[in-house]
DNA sequence: TCTATCTTGAGACTCGATATCAATACCGAG
DNA sequence: CTCGGTATTGATATCGAGTCTCAAGATAGA
């Protein structure tokens, strides 16, 4: 069974109906790379309507099919998701995106809600940097230039 | 000396020349509560140009005088920023904010750095949770109600 | 005081996202 | 298989945050 029809599944569970725009959303949002905006999906399903792109995205968020990355400059992208709750370490060169849940925040935020008694119930975490590959490229080039 | 007096001293510093609209725009931002968006800010501001709100906040937020603070649902808010690198704890009942920067995440990125490869430059982190008077509240509420 | 130049603000514009609503497609009951 | 209630669609209007433009006005240093 392929990622799409598992997705379906899951669509027809929740009593959504399956429709022909919904698939293309869907086609385009499994093809899409690392991370997207709903922008980049309207690009390619050109016979889907603009609303629906956006509706089919917010069930997708609904569902954890897809989730949000908030990029280094507070734009907001989308990202097919592996797994429950994760972070994410986002390339800011390439824009390769590492998921991890190995979550240390979890201590972190243990200690907060000891220190202020706040009850804590979710947080944002998203981390920038630059992996192996462009560090690799850019000190080539910079001996080079 | 006043906060807004230290302020301006800084604007100067940086060449900015201290006129009436973005000192009207300062007071606004320094009587905003915990967190606010630029609408906030222009409802108070009247007389001040919407483009020159927009600009004075960038200004605000390079010299590290106000801060983003991203919420629950993703929208972009503002706060009077207290120190250098910290991450916000918001109580999603009354907005109240705490600041931390007891940065934890520090070891966090060093073992993703170690993990992965990336070098790391800058991270997001943002909390939520319930504040400790908002938990007594929910909880008088539930008693009586 | 004079003037270079920084700043202003009204309004047009962008871009992501949501609301409206008549037309249409889906799918389960019969 | 057909019918019909209901979910869905999509063109379009609208919204809200933020930026751009540009002529007019304000600031501060000489």
């Amino acid at each position: 069974m392929s990622d799409i029809d598992l997705i379906i599944e899951r669509l027809e569970l929740r009593g959504h109906r399956i429709t022909a725009s919904r698939r293309r959303v869907l086609d385009a949002v499994l093809a899409q790379p690392a991370h997207f905006s709903v922008d980049d999906v309207l690009h390619v399903t050109r016979k889907v309507g603009r609303a629906t792109v956006f509706r089919t995205m917010k069930i997708l968020l609904d569902l954890n099919i897809v989730c949000r990355v908030i990029l280094d400059d507070g734009a907001m992208h989308y990202r097919v998701s592996t797994r429950g709750h994760h972070h994410h370490l986002v390339c800011i060169d390439c824009g390769r995106v590492e998921d991890f849940s190995q979550c240390d925040v979890q201590s972190l935020t243990q200690d907060l809600a000891k220190a202020t008694g706040y009850e804590i119930e979710r947080h944002w975490l998203e981390v920038y940097g630059r992996c192996q590959a462009c560090r690799l490229l850019k000190r080539k080039v910079a001996a080079v230039g």
